[in-house]
RNA sequence: GCCGGGGUCGCCUAGUGGUAUGGCGGCAGCCUGCUAAGCUGUUUAGCUAGUAAUGGCUUCUGUGGGUUCGAUUCCCACCCCCGGCGCCA
């Protein structure tokens, strides 16, 4: 079970985080059930020291050869109880374990206060915008037969594609590029497994992204109609960004102080139902079911915070000028921000066929909301502490393909390859696949 | 997938129904003139009293159940590791 503790810990930055997140999180339901339960425990307690005692005396008196029936008698009452007391403990565990595990995250205090999009505040535009509009990638790349979305679609449904030829050769190109630049700035490159237990899940992200998010990749239908919880935590679900399977890599870990920072660069495809985006970007590879993604995530000690959340953003900057995008930061507010982030900033690169910028990646500090479920800490001059997790989009593949191919398509049809991409790709220009 | 063996503190290890051994490492303290050693304590998580130093209690032998006054030990399910067989990019 969660330590109920760190809700109390930080019970006023909760309290103020659920009223300007406008969530409609049961807290006092939540602290009422805690008291109660410790109150049980304190109880609970006492029996278990009263039997521990007595079944000490029975064994002393079985050492001196003595007779212990009567003794043993004597404990039936308070067997019963004990059993009474455990069950009732476990019936209010479950109840604050179905709540406590959502507790939103604190806010950060730089996170502006309102509901999005009005409240959402843009903080930085980068890039000259070189065309204003033009056509979809969906149409310039259907027109080089480039994708194929329509044998995806037959083969495994919508919102899945083939990449064909020399946009096949851009995704590998970004891959390697964005790899080399992680590595090149000291992250650990990591492949990391694409499924993770439910049970390391619910550490990573709220229950809500199970619905909306989440393939779930195995049965267990068994274990779930003999409602044996520990099975179905074993239940397995397709990741839906390298970031979970990253945070939970260390679970149930402690490190030195001197170990922190660890910083990764993980590199997976994600899984997406994208359930609730009916009828959104239905073309072309900006939302879909399954991409690519090169992700930056840190642990760190909780005063360093900060320092890495810029540094992240910084790296994610680095390569949208690189190849040369023209975006915007925009911070989330508290309406938006995700129920498990404590801050949130957006990059929006500039699509000229939606004249408009679009989300291409998101920088995020978590803080302890996902070691504190993890059971993830450091070792703080003798002082364990839950380490603080950040994480960051390095390159979001597809979505930059796509983004890519908008900005520099050429009025005779071809693309022109971002200047940093061309040794990864061997050529200047894409053509028919 | 099947058949064996196993999982005990950060690491190694004993115990096979009756308060969980011992060592190494780490940390704290003491002692000591010789590059280090010695001695003592500590080394899971939590509830509770106190401003605090500190105390009381519970909990911890892969995880969850069961039997029992009492489970590391017996029973059931699951997870993971090692070996063998099978299957396989």
């Amino acid at each position: 079970m969660i330590n109920t503790k760190y809700v109390r810990d930080h019970l006023d930055e909760i309290r103020r985080a659920i009223k300007d997140r406008k969530s409609a999180f049961p807290l006092d339901e939540l602290l009422a059930l805690d008291e109660k339960w410790r109150g049980m425990r304190t109880d609970l307690q006492e029996l278990q020291a009263k039997r521990n005692k007595a079944s000490l005396e029975i064994s002393d008196a079985k050492k001196r050869g003595e007779e212990v029936k009567d003794k043993i008698a004597a404990l039936a009452d308070l067997k019963a109880k004990l059993d009474e007391a455990q069950s009732e403990i476990s019936r209010c565990e479950s109840k604050i374990e179905s709540i406590v595990w959502n507790v939103p995250n604190t806010l950060d205090n730089s996170v502006p206060i309102g509901m999005p999009p009005e409240a959402n505040k843009t903080i930085k535009t980068w890039g000259n915008i070189k065309k204003k509009e033009g056509p979809s990638h969906v149409e310039v790349l259907s027109k080089l037969g480039l994708l194929d979305e329509e044998r995806a679609a037959k083969v495994a449904g919508s919102r899945f594609f083939y990449l064909r030829g020399d946009l096949a050769l851009m995704e590998h190109a970004l891959e390697s590029y964005a790899i080399d630049k992680m590595r090149k700035k000291g992250y650990i490159l990591i492949s990391p497994p694409y499924m993770v237990k439910k049970r390391y899940y619910k550490g990573v992200a709220p229950f809500g992204v199970f619905e909306d998010a989440l393939y779930k990749a195995s049965e267990a239908s068994e274990a779930e109609k003999m409602k044996d919880i520990e099975h179905v935590d074993e239940e397995l679900f397709m990741i839906s960004t390298a970031e979970h399977a990253l945070a939970a890599m260390h679970a149930e870990e402690t490190f030195s102080g001197a170990e922190l920072p660890i910083k990764y660069a993980g590199f997976s495809p994600s899984f997406r139902r994208e359930a609730g985006s009916h009828g959104k970007d239905t073309k072309g590879i900006f939302r879909v079911h399954q991409f690519n993604k090169v992700e930056q995530f840190i642990y760190c000690k909780v005063e360093d915070e900060h320092k890495y959340f810029d540094e992240l953003l910084a790296n994610s900057e680095e390569f949208m000028q690189e190849l040369e995008l023209p975006y915007r930061l925009v911070v989330l507010s508290s309406g938006d921000t995700g129920h498990q982030m404590s801050k949130t900033i957006d990059w929006e690169a500039w699509f000229p066929s939606q004249k408009d910028y679009r989300e291409l990646g998101s920088c995020s500090t978590a803080r302890d909301w996902q070691s504190v479920r993890l059971d993830i800490k450091y070792d703080d001059k003798g002082e364990r502490k839950y380490v603080y997790t950040l994480n960051s989009t390095a390159i979001s593949i597809q979505r930059s393909l796509a983004c890519i191919v908008e900005n520099y398509a050429n009025s005779d049809g071809t693309v022109s390859v971002p200047k940093v991409l061309v040794p990864y790709m061997g050529k200047e220009i894409i053509t028919k696949g």
